[in-house]
DNA sequence: TGATAATTGTTATGGACCATATCAAATATC
DNA sequence: GATATTTGATATGGTCCATAACAATTATCA
């Protein structure tokens, strides 16, 4: 990279467009048309899903819990005495990756590796007593102040329906 | 980082969690739980989004464009005339990281910046012939191949509910 | 007018996230 | 018992995202 030729070429084919901003009067900044962007799915998915982490982050900010750790705290709350392999892979996070994210909520002491007696090369994950603890304040946060913004802005039943929809693109598409 | 430390503290504390998998007999290998994981908005929102970006990704692979790189020339030939700074803010992008996304659609020839008349400082951005071309056939491919799938998965009235949707979540929330 | 502030594109840089190759220890397979 | 596979881990590189800083240019205003 570093390239950064400063494009001093093809200022012909663009006939007279290089007007810039303010033609005419001082009047507003004129905002941009975004066109075909908003009907685009990707797009408009990929925006709604920053704003949900953002504000999911903002909720969580007093249990220090990222979206991703939020999903590992449940998910070994709900499946007990699983490895590493089993809960990333579900998860869609590669087991490389995994490995710096346990050391972190390990050293929290929100969940902890045990050495699994049936096969020694695998690591057994388990809540610890204040993995539970947070846990449990991370769900009343998450549903008092993160998912019931989403029912007030959409209604309970299209909330339900945009769960529905969005679960049939991430499992049949 | 670099500390993983293997975690030999704790195990007093997890009862008799270490029977890890292979318990009686041979069974499937017991798909985990997602529990209370597929009711999360932000977790099956991100799902979503990963497989629709990847589907693009799939119907693009003849044109080379990523989602990106797509937006901006949507946006660009939609708004012949603005600048960099323009362009980049109204898509969430940060000004510096929108220099190295323009040197890659200028290199392929598929925009140009061309110094404004007006304001010596800013860079026009503007279509080329070539990139005009390749976005027409990028928007087929969409249509065709992109869009039409989500159309048969969710059908017209969903689809147009869900976009509706998550605009009001990106917008709103 | 001229000194100062603000803007534009750019570079450098660091962090977070994601993907691959590789390794030692342990287990499975044959 | 030799070989292959699995598990957690390390190293590494790529991409995306965010901040600071800079030169050139323009705006501000005393």
């Amino acid at each position: 990279m570093t390239v950064s030729k400063t494009a001093e070429k093809s200022s012909e084919k663009a006939g007279d467009a290089t007007r810039g901003r303010k033609d005419a009067a001082g009047g507003p900044p004129e905002a941009l048309q975004l066109g075909e962007l908003s009907e685009q799915l990707g797009y408009v998915l990929k925006r709604a899903q920053l704003k949900v982490f953002e504000n999911f982050l903002r909720c969580m900010a007093s249990l220090q819990l990222t979206p991703a750790q939020f999903s590992v705290l449940l998910l070994v709350e709900k499946n007990p005495g699983r490895n590493q392999t089993e809960i990333a892979s579900t998860l869609g996070i590669l087991r490389p990756n995994f490995v710096a994210m346990l050391d972190n909520l390990e050293s929290r002491d929100l969940c902890a590796r045990i050495r699994s007696t049936n096969d020694r090369r695998s690591h057994i994950l388990v809540l610890t007593d204040k993995g539970k603890a947070v846990l449990a304040r991370a769900k009343k946060l998450v549903a008092t102040k993160h998912e019931s913004r989403l029912n007030e802005l959409l209604g309970q039943a299209n909330r339900e329906a945009l769960l529905e929809m969005l679960s049939k693109i991430a499992n049949e598409f």
